[in-house]
DNA sequence: CTTGGCACTCGGTACGATTGAGTGCCAACG
DNA sequence: CGTTGGCACTCAATCGTACCGAGTGCCAAG
C-alpha cells in the first residue's frame, strides 16, 4: 500500500507526466507507448485498475482515461519525481539575476519573488526574513507636523521601517530633535529585537516629570515612539512578503473551474493569512502542499512548493509557488530550490 | 447626429442600464415596460432601428435584443449618467475611511485604492503626487557595507525615498558621517526638485581633490548619493502608484472573454506603462474613456473612470478604476469623484 | 502472469426539430 | 405623419436521436 511495485510506479509516472503535460485523461495506450514496458496495453489497464483501486488515480467519467489524484500527485512527489535539474538557459538567468541584484533586501526580494514566477509560470511567493533578527543601522525622529512624528529606523539590509506617531499637543522642534538623538542611540548598532525589552528604559522618565516637563516630553516621544514601532513589528501588520506573477494564475484559469481566480488572487492580496498558512507549512527542505492536503478550502485544486532559505545557516525566510496540482512538480521543485539556495547566498554574503 | 431627441435617449438610456445590470441583450418590449413611455413596443422598435443605424447599440445576433456599443456608453456618460449620488452607506464609509486615515502618504494611498476598489468592485488605481514637489523633511546617509551606502530621504508627507550607491574602494566611517552632514545639509527644508539642479554644486570637491584625499572622498560620497537619487526619481522608477482589488478582475471575467484576464493583471502589474497611460488620458476633471476610445488593445473591452485630485489647488494625482465596458458608469463616477475630493481635502490639511 | 479479443460505457459531435424571443415590415388607424 | 397591432421571419438555445470512438473491464487462451 505505501510502496508501489516498479511497473506500477512506472505507470503512475507516465500518467502524472502525460496529463501534467496535455491537460487530458491518459489512457492505456498512451502509457504503453509513453513508458516503453515490454507490456501490452491490456496489462497496464490491470495495473491502472488497481492503481485505482489504491486512490493514486481516477476517472472523470466511466469511459475516459485515468487523472491523478492528490494521492497519485503525492507518490510521484515522494518517490518519483528525484531531484530534477532546470535547463541550463533557466539556471542561467538565475545565477546572472543574483550575480547582479540589489543589495536592498526589499528590492531584492520582491524581484526574485518575479524571477522564480518567471521560471515557474506560476504565482510565486518570498517571505522576506523576521525583521527581529535584523540590525540597525541609523534610526530618528522626524517631525511631520507639529503634533505628528515619523519613527524611521533603517535596517542592515537595506529596507527601512516607519511608523507614524500621533500626539494631542504640538511639539517642538528642540524636543523632537532631542528625542530623535535618544531615539538613535537606543536603537543604533542593536538588533530591533533587542530594542524590544528595553522599551522600558524609555519609561523611568515619567518620574522625571515633576523636575522638567521638557525632559518629559522628550521622553514621552522617544517612549511612545519606541512602541509604535514594535507594535507594529510584532503585530506583523508589515508583513515582509512579496508576491509575483499573480497574472500567471488567471492563465491557469482553465484548470480552476471550481475554485474561481478570484478567490486565490484575494487570498494573494491578504499578506498576513499567507504568511501564517506558509509559516504553518514550512518544513527544513523543500516542502510540497498538494490539493486536498491544504486546510485552506480555496486551495483544494492548487499546490504548493516551498523550500526555506538560509542566512548564514539560520532559517531567514520562504520561497514558494502556488500553482495548479496539476503543476510540473519536477521543474517547481527544482526552481525554488535553486532560488532559495541562490538568495540565501546573496543575503548571507 | 450629435444630439439625440429626448425619446431616443430615453430608449438609450433604458438599454444601457438594463444591459449593465443583466449582462442581457436588451429588447423593445422591456425597454417599454421599463421607460414608462406612453407608446408600444413596435414604436421602440422603430426608435431602436434608428439608433442601431446610428451606431449607439448593436445586435450581437439577428434575432436577439441590443446592446450599447462604445458609442452607446460614450453618450450615455456625456449626456444621460448625469451626477450621480452614491448612496448613504457607501459615501459614509468613504468619510469615515478618511476621518480615520494615517498620515502616512504611501499607506493612505494603498489603503484609498483599496477602498476605492471596494465601493465600485472594479479594480482602481490611485496615483501619487509627483515626489518632487515634495518638501525633504530629514536626510542622510547610511553605511550598510564597507562599500554601500544607502541614501534616505524622509518626505514630509511621511514616505521615505532611498537608493542604494556603491563604491568600488572601502569607505571609512567617518567619510560618510561627513558626508551623511553634507547630505543633510543640502537637502533638507527644500523640495526635492530643487535639489535636483544643485548637484552641481557638489561637483567643486573635484578640485579639491589634490588638496585633501579626505574632503574628496566624502564629496564623491555626497555627489553620488545626490545623482543616484535623482536618477531614481527622474525615470520614475518608483512611480508612486497603487493598485487595489485586482481579485475584481478575475470575478469579472465572463465580461472578457477575447482579452484574457491575465493580460490585464499584467498591465497592472507594469506600474510604468499604467502611469504613462493615464497621465496621456487624465484631463481636469473626470475623464471617462470607454473601450475602443482606449489605444491600448488589452483595455478595448475595458473603461477607464479618473479624476484628478488637488492638493492646495494644484493637481497633485489621479485616482481612477478600471471595469469592463459595461460597467455602472454613474456609480463609478460618483466613487471617483468623492474619493479624489475626499482624498486631495485630506491631503491638503 | 500476460495477452488479444470483445462487449460495454459514455463523452463528444453532428443533425434535425422545436421553441421562443425579438426583429422588420406593413397596412391601418387617429 | 407618427403610432400601432399584426404577422412573417430569423436565429440562438434546447432537446432528443444517432453515431463515432476512445477507453475500459472481463474473460478465455496462451
Amino acid at each position: 500500500m505505501t510502496e508501489l511495485d516498479e511497473r506500477k510506479a512506472a505507470v503512475l509516472r507516465a500518467i502524472v507526466e502525460q496529463y501534467v503535460d496535455t491537460a487530458q485523461p491518459v489512457g492505456s495506450q498512451t502509457v504503453t507507448s509513453m513508458t516503453g514496458l515490454g507490456v501490452s496495453a491490456a496489462t497496464v489497464r490491470n495495473e491502472m485498475s488497481l492503481l485505482e483501486r489504491e486512490g493514486y488515480i481516477a476517472q472523470p467519467h466511466p469511459s475516459a482515461g485515468r487523472v491523478p489524484t492528490d494521492r497519485g500527485y503525492r507518490y510521484y512527489v515522494d518517490h518519483l519525481a528525484g531531484a530534477g535539474q532546470l535547463p541550463a538557459v533557466e539556471r542561467r538567468r538565475i545565477v546572472e539575476f543574483f550575480s547582479s541584484a540589489t543589495f536592498v533586501m526589499d528590492q531584492l526580494l520582491a524581484q526574485t519573488s518575479q524571477l522564480l514566477a518567471g521560471v515557474t509560470s506560476h504565482a510565486a511567493v518570498v517571505v522576506g526574513p523576521e525583521l527581529q533578527a535584523v540590525m540597525v543601522r541609523a534610526a530618528n525622529l522626524v517631525m511631520l507636523q507639529p503634533r505628528v512624528v515619523l519613527a524611521v529606523v533603517v535596517l542592515s539590509n537595506g529596507s527601512v521601517e516607519k511608523e507614524v506617531v500621533a500626539f494631542e499637543d504640538d511639539l517642538s522642534e528642540n524636543d523632537v530633535a532631542d528625542a530623535s538623538a535618544r531615539f538613535a542611540r537606543q536603537f543604533a548598532g542593536r538588533r530591533l529585537a533587542d530594542v524590544a525589552a528595553p522599551v522600558g528604559e524609555c519609561l523611568p522618565d515619567d518620574r522625571a516629570r515633576a523636575h522638567s516637563t521638557a525632559a518629559h516630553r522628550v521622553g514621552e516621544i522617544v517612549n511612545r515612539s519606541c512602541i509604535a514601532l514594535q507594535t507594529r513589528l510584532e503585530q506583523h501588520q508589515s508583513e515582509p512578503l512579496y508576491v509575483g506573477g499573480t497574472s500567471r494564475l488567471a492563465a491557469e484559469h482553465d484548470a480552476f473551474v471550481t475554485t474561481s481566480t478570484s478567490r486565490l488572487l484575494e487570498l494573494l492580496e491578504q499578506h498576513v493569512v499567507l504568511a501564517s498558512l506558509m509559516r504553518e507549512l514550512l518544513g527544513p527542505g523543500l516542502t510540497v502542499s498538494i490539493g486536498s492536503e491544504n486546510t485552506s478550502v480555496d486551495l483544494r485544486e492548487c499546490s504548493l512548493v516551498l523550500a526555506p532559505y538560509l542566512v548564514e545557516g539560520e532559517q531567514a525566510g520562504t520561497v514558494g509557488v502556488l500553482g495548479p496540482t496539476r503543476m510540473d512538480y519536477r521543474k517547481a521543485q527544482a526552481a525554488v530550490f535553486t532560488i532559495s539556495q541562490q538568495l540565501g547566498r546573496q543575503l548571507s554574503r
